[in-house]
RNA sequence: GCCGGGGUGGCGAAAUCGGCAGACGCAGCGCACUCAAAAUGCGCCGGGCGUGAGUCCAUGCGGGUUCGAGUCCCGCCCCCGGCACCA
């Protein structure tokens, strides 16, 4: 082949040989991964699964080409590498598109998944497509509803009547998750509020054990994104009695129970259930336009600071009781007291609380401080620490202390107890929409939400429904789907006809990939056993709150069920940045900066365009694609590929080939490393580095035999988790067996590595004078000796009085002279 | 406002532990090959002064520690991402 290929080099054609090996890899089935291996520990290496929205993007590849160099890389280096894919299928851009397009999301989605499949293939990944999860399938959402009713089973699911984060454009309610400054993630419609009956998992329930995020391998900002949004505070819980009234009394939350002494008013959120029975009679008609008026704003407008303060609040006429010091306190209701956290009443301290303390001036209520400022503070409400003043009991107490003394106080009297709040809220899991898991329940009128029986699932969805955006879920226009039979009594039973948010497939996709054709349950223990938790898994931040958090909650549930080893889902987690637009901007159809994959892949082939992706930058920061740099890469390969396939005259002589097998596994140490460490970009300069080595020398005539075909074999094996198709090809040249990647990652061996002279700087007062070649362990005696030799240097010296020298043996030497 | 990540040539970047700043690549310039172009190869490529050897300046800005700072410390500025009435 050789031989063959010296006579007619040709050029390097990619298309020639891309999809040909692909074709030949399917065949041979050589990434089909089996649940066990002798002599290879599993390893479960795992990107996140797309959206099909029909086209595959550059964020896709950006995202999915290097794990799979790094899911190949360690499969090179003697692990049983298992690297699934798959579609996460349901969601509002298939019912938009149908009530658009007139075309059933159904259809529309299978499409999609079809022509993403086959772009995903182009990739030349290592996924093992026999592993398939399809997430809109019924085989797969069987399971998700399965999932549903096991989190019922353990009172993880449940429902009720609540004021929801509503979007009026997708029509349908949204997680806390998915509301992004007041708007939509999706859509960017502000969302208002709307009281509904809802389904909700208990994440909160986990919130203590999802907070301990300390010990995973992950980003720290994405750890710390996940502590801050589920917001732990700690405080005190009390009650307060409505003064006059023995039937009325509401409990307040506080993390600053110290400064109680300074209650001044008290505050009810608009929609707390006492305001109907303390509101006074003459301030009934203000309480209920203020109520009304809270009620029809957006979130937005409800937590922007600017407007007139004045507006923002209203007194009910009624007064509380501090119990602190007994002194009765106005009740105000106020738009920034909200129902969904805490009790959804406060104690106002205006002297210790900036919201306070703006609500306090508007209103013109008293301030006190019960904290005693620094000399030179200058703000307005004092938050920091200091001694208790005008506090009673607690004056001269710094703030611990003193809210240590409170608690201990309140507990004594029998009103109030230590309290841990979460900013973390329930997940709202309902959706009205049609393109989702149906949830499996019947509502009966005589046993109230019923579990659809798990040997009765899937509840299909109906394929014929009408698409008409009214805010109710479709499903619900469907009689033959609504009506049902009781499972539990046989009465007359309608079915729930919500559907599920879609991050709950997402939850849970990557058990199944582990065990995807299983139909007695969604994970075998064997399969749960052997491939559990993923060890690398990689993928955008952008999911940090939601698929991120959701997922873990799901595992630890899991986990509690029995089903799942370990207590966290994603061992080691690496967030890639985000690729952008050749402008810097975000890709996005409307500014008209999209690159298309496919067009590079047509230009430069599968390899460059992976290639130049991973050569970019560093993979965790992202950037802007540029589009005329792809074309280093491709030249670069073509380099590879002439230097294998048009190699110069061989010798049998070593020192025809100086340096070339120290240069070669130098760079496989470094390459080595660098995959490791996702440096995608360093490994591919070096493996560069080593070609351009192998240029220079095919250039010169003769070249040791040995060292070059040894060479050439390290770059061919090292580039192959980052190119797979050229060299498996030229691997095939050079006659090394089927397939590449099936070879292990080759030793580097450290006595080739090792030089017998080094360059070494001499400096004098730390600027570089001269360089000068010794052995790299030389003493310090000897390096001076060689400085000395070189006369710029030495006449830098001489005369001067030397002060100290500093060696660092292999780096350099200091001269230090005054 | 709070939290996280950044700021290095014309551009993307590199410098793993405090030790040669700018590896690797893009663009540019010059040259070879060519009728020509493309492709390919070779050379140059941070700035100033100098024919040159060399030398001075230079990693957002200002200080500091050190024989030596892109890297460590203190104080600022700017960009990107996240959170932001959570009592």
């Amino acid at each position: 082949m050789t031989t063959e290929a010296r006579t007619d080099p040709g050029r390097y054609q990619p298309a020639d040989i891309e999809a040909r090996w692909r074709e030949r890899w399917d065949r041979d089935g050589i990434y089909r991964v089996a649940d066990h291996v002798e002599g290879r520990p599993n390893r479960y290496h795992l990107t996140m699964l797309p959206y099909p929205s029909g086209d595959l993007h550059v964020g896709h590849w950006w995202a999915m080409a290097p794990s799979d160099a790094l899911a190949r890389f360690y499969r090179m280096r003697g692990y049983n590498v298992m690297f699934p894919m798959g579609f996460d299928s349901f969601g509002l851009p298939a019912e938009n598109a149908a009530i658009k397009g007139g075309r059933h999301p159904r259809d529309w989605t299978d499409a999609n998944v079809e022509r993403m499949r086959g772009q995903l293939r182009a990739m030349g990944a290592m996924f093992d497509w026999d592993r398939e999860v399809d997430s809109s399938q019924p085989e797969y959402y069987r399971w998700t509803q399965w999932w549903f009713l096991q989190l019922f089973n353990r009172d993880l699911a449940y429902r009720k009547k609540a004021f929801a984060n509503w979007c009026p454009s997708c029509n349908t309610t949204l997680a806390n998750e998915q509301v992004v400054d007041g708007r939509c993630e999706r859509c960017d419609t502000e969302v208002i509020q709307r009281e509904m009956e809802q389904w909700f998992f208990r994440t909160t329930r986990y919130a203590e054990e999802l907070l301990d995020n300390h010990d995973l391998d992950w980003p720290e900002h994405v750890k710390v994104m996940q502590r801050n949004w589920i917001g732990r505070s700690q405080g005190a819980e009390f009650t307060m009695q409505v003064q006059g009234r023995d039937d009325a009394a509401f409990r307040v939350y506080t993390t600053r129970p110290d400064t109680a002494f300074g209650m001044t008013f008290a505050v009810l959120a608009p929609e707390h259930p006492l305001v109907e029975a303390i509101t006074a009679p003459e301030q009934r008609a203000a309480v209920q336009e203020f109520v009304e008026r809270v009620r029809r704003t957006t979130e937005i407008e409800r937590l922007s600071t600017e407007g007139p303060a004045e507006k923002r609040g209203v007194f009910t006429g009624a007064y509380a009781i501090n119990p602190f010091n007994q002194q009765p306190v106005p009740i105000y209701l106020a738009d920034y007291v909200l129902t969904s956290y805490g009790t959804g009443a406060i104690m106002a301290v205006p002297g210790q609380d900036e919201r306070d303390w703006d609500f306090a001036q508007a209103y013109g209520l008293p301030i006190v401080r019960t904290v005693q400022p620094p000399e030179d503070f200058e703000g307005d409400a004092y938050m920091g620490d200091g001694p208790a003043i005008n506090s009673q009991w607690l004056d001269g107490l710094h703030k611990a202390e003193a809210i240590e003394r409170a608690v201990e106080w309140l507990e004594k009297q029998g009103i109030g107890e230590r309290k841990v709040n979460y900013r973390l809220r329930d997940w709202l899991i309902s959706r009205q929409r049609y393109w989702g898991a149906p949830i499996p329940i019947v509502h009966c009128e005589r046993c109230g939400a019923v579990p659809v029986p798990e040997d009765q699932l899937p509840v299909e969805l109906p394929y014929d429904v009408e698409f008409l955006p009214t805010g109710q879920s479709p499903l619900a226009l469907s009689e033959e789907f609504v009506n049902v039979a009781c499972p539990q009594c046989g009465g007359p039973g309608k079915r729930e006809t919500d559907t599920m948010d879609t991050f709950m497939c997402s939850s849970w996709y990557f058990m199944r990939y582990a065990d995807p054709h299983n139909d007695q349950a969604p994970i075998s223990s064997e399969s749960a056993e052997a491939w559990l938790p993923v060890d690398q898994y990689t993928g955008g931040s952008e999911h940090a709150t939601m698929h991120l958090l959701y997922a873990r909650f799901f595992y630890k549930a899991a986990r509690d069920m029995g089903l799942v080893p370990g207590d966290e889902p994603f061992t080691r987690y690496f967030s890639q940045g985000q690729i952008l637009g050749p402008d810097g901007r975000r890709m996005s159809k409307s500014r008209g900066n999209v690159v298309a994959p496919d067009g590079q892949v047509q230009r430069w082939g599968t390899d460059t365009f992976r290639a130049y992706l991973m050569f970019l930058g560093p993979w965790d920061q992202g950037g802007p694609y540029d589009v005329e740099g792809i074309v280093g890469v491709h030249r670069w390969l073509s380099r590879l590929w002439t230097a294998v396939t048009d190699p110069p005259a061989l010798s049998e002589r070593p020192e025809d080939a100086p340096d070339l097998l120290a240069t070669a596994h130098a760079v496989l140490k470094k390459v080595g490393e660098d995959y490791d460490h996702k440096h995608f970009n360093t490994a591919i300069a070096a493996m560069m580095e080593l070609t351009n080595a192998l240029q220079r020398l095919r250039d010169q005539g003769q070249v040791d035999r040995a060292s070059w075909e040894e060479a050439v074999r390290l770059l061919l094996l090292m580039a192959a988790p980052a190119v797979p198709h050229i060299t498996e090809e030229l691997w095939a040249r050079v006659g090394g067996g089927y397939s590449i990647h099936q070879q292990p990652w080759p030793a580097f061996d450290p006595s080739l590595i090792a030089r017998d002279v080094v360059e070494v700087v001499a400096q004098v007062n730390g600027k570089v004078r001269a360089r000068i070649m010794v052995a790299p362990d030389a003493s310090e005696e000897a390096a001076r000796h060689a400085a000395m030799e070189d006369e710029h240097l030495s006449s830098l010296v001489a005369g001067k009085e030397l002060v100290r020298v500093v060696y660092v043996p292999g780096r350099l030497l200091n001269f230090v002279v005054k």
